[in-house]
DNA sequence: GTAAAATAATGAGTTTGAATCATAACTTGT
DNA sequence: ACAAGTTATGATTCAAACTCATTATTTTAC
């Protein structure tokens, strides 16, 4: 008779047809797939239609279905839009937001980000703080950044960590070197390798922090400064290299170069956004993580909600 | 930190506007005024603004809340198009719509609420069945119609009864007569008068059906086709009358025939929407259903539902 | 200006229904 | 054909939405 439907349904539909699979948007989402399951089949029978076709890869809606997914389009849109108003109606204008990165490849997905960003908050003056930092969180501390990429979670007093997104860190060999063969790499794999890097230091490097030097493991290493070059020396069997699977997934077409899983249950990279405390309240500096992860979430492929 | 926005609370924030006081919204979307009580507090401290101004008569919105209000008036179109649209692709075509109307007044609400109606299905026959009716749901059941406005719900196997909305229903006399001194009219008050009525069966007159029939009362009668008619005769002393309070309310303004209680508790009327079990379950009637108590809502000063 | 009526706010208590858990039923790819 | 991955289902749990009962506040009436 009236209608069930809440936004809540709505948002379910969008991370379904962004993931392709129920599972998928169940940790986009933060529910488990059998709400969601739950939540669809209250949707259908309320219809009284389904609204996507099961047992077809890749996933496909109904015209029921299709005509939802298109309103929750419309209308992620418009509450988007009232609650960045909202925001600076009571916040007042904006300030300014400067970023931090200690990742290279990361400019791969905040360039995309910060183009969207800069649609919705135009007055925010948007600013990267130049060249890598040992420790930008000191920059946040310092006042001389209001956001921070990082990749690791620490308990702190100071700063607020917002998670990014999960992912796996793969190694990278040669399509013609022996280790090609194997299912995964174990930390012996890389003793008697070069290891090429980013010119870093090992405790921004996730495989030397949490694979490599907890096994006591040093080996030859060599640096490069950008992701093609790594992938060219690797390519080369100038050595074996690390590097997120989103930011390595187009070279691996190529198959010069193929993707090892590191360890046996693979590696898993995170990242986030820290900013302090004040920040942390200001919406247009929420509205900048939320941009950070959607826009991950639909340009990068294999990421996972934290 | 995430948005806690759900359709439910924009359509509280429709219904507050629309009513003008949280208590009016509350039996406007079936809910205690506690419910709805919570649910701004609720919003407003997520946006930590509040969204209207309390102590003010009428009732004003804070930015914010004027914001979010215009939000909720597009999502529920986009809702509402959206549905009728699932409702179409489900059930197919829609069919007929003969409307059967036994009572008078109810063409001032009836008009606009079509009026809005075809604009959503163009494709449905609206037809007015032509005439009044002494039994309209025997219409129902001879298909002659699809749908009948009716004051009294029956408990019927066959019918389906939608509650539309409650009134009062006020008795009317001339400034000048006596009785306009009284706070309410007495059934005995009725005794000595003529009593001027729309020419239809007594079964259709709720002053006749539920005040003056059950103490055995019955005065004189005349009868006027019109509504002006009625007003003009009680206003040049030829008797008194009664009808809804939101048919006369524009009447009344003029001073010359005042509306007075009807007993001590008032006289309440009702009205519904009969069809058939068969038809309860299309949507294009549950949607004409929703249309006339919108517009009625709307429209029509006074009037609470059911 | 005060009393009465109407409206809103608040906090505790209850209930509903949304989410989880545990498991079964399917699909799909190797 | 079996394993891996995905979806469905039913019972149970739990959170949050709603109601109830009451107090606070505002409006209206006299």
């Amino acid at each position: 008779m009236q209608s069930i439907l809440e936004i809540r349904h709505l948002q379910t539909l969008l991370a379904l047809l962004e993931t392709g699979t129920l599972s998928g948007a169940a940790t986009r989402v933060h529910l488990t797939q059998s709400a969601l399951s739950h939540q669809i089949k209250q949707l259908e029978t309320h219809y009284a239609t389904p609204l996507f076709e099961r047992k077809t890869q890749p996933l496909r809606l109904t015209p029921a279905g299709q005509r939802l997914h298109t309103l929750a389009q419309a209308i992620k849109e418009l509450v988007d839009e009232a609650e960045r108003d909202v925001a600076r109606l009571v916040q007042g204008r904006a300030g300014k937001l400067r970023i931090a990165v200690e990742c290279h490849t990361c400019f791969e997905w905040l360039m995309p980000a910060m183009d969207v960003y800069r649609q919705n908050w135009p007055e925010v003056e948007l600013d990267l703080v130049s060249g890598f930092h040992a420790n930008p969180l000191s920059l946040l501390r310092e006042s001389k950044a209001e956001l921070a990429i990082v990749s690791e979670y620490k308990k702190s007093s100071e700063a607020v960590f917002h998670p990014l997104f999960g992912f796996e860190i793969v190694g990278l060999v040669s399509c013609l070197h022996p280790l090609a063969k194997k299912d995964h790499l174990t930390p012996h794999d890389f003793a008697d390798e070069t290891l090429i890097t980013y010119p870093v230091a090992d405790e921004m490097l996730d495989v030397v922090r949490l694979f490599l030097k907890p096994r006591g493991i040093e080996p030859k290493r060599r640096t490069a400064e950008l992701t093609v070059a790594i992938l060219q020396l690797v390519a080369s069997r100038r050595g074996i290299a690390a590097m997120p699977a989103w930011a390595v997934q187009s070279y691996l077409q190529t198959g010069y170069v193929v993707g090892k899983r590191i360890g046996k249950q693979g590696l898993r990279g995170e990242l986030y956004a820290a900013t302090n405390q004040a920040m942390a309240q200001a919406a247009y500096i929420q509205d900048f993580v939320a941009t950070l992860r959607s826009v991950s979430f639909n340009r990068l492929p294999g990421v996972v909600a934290l």
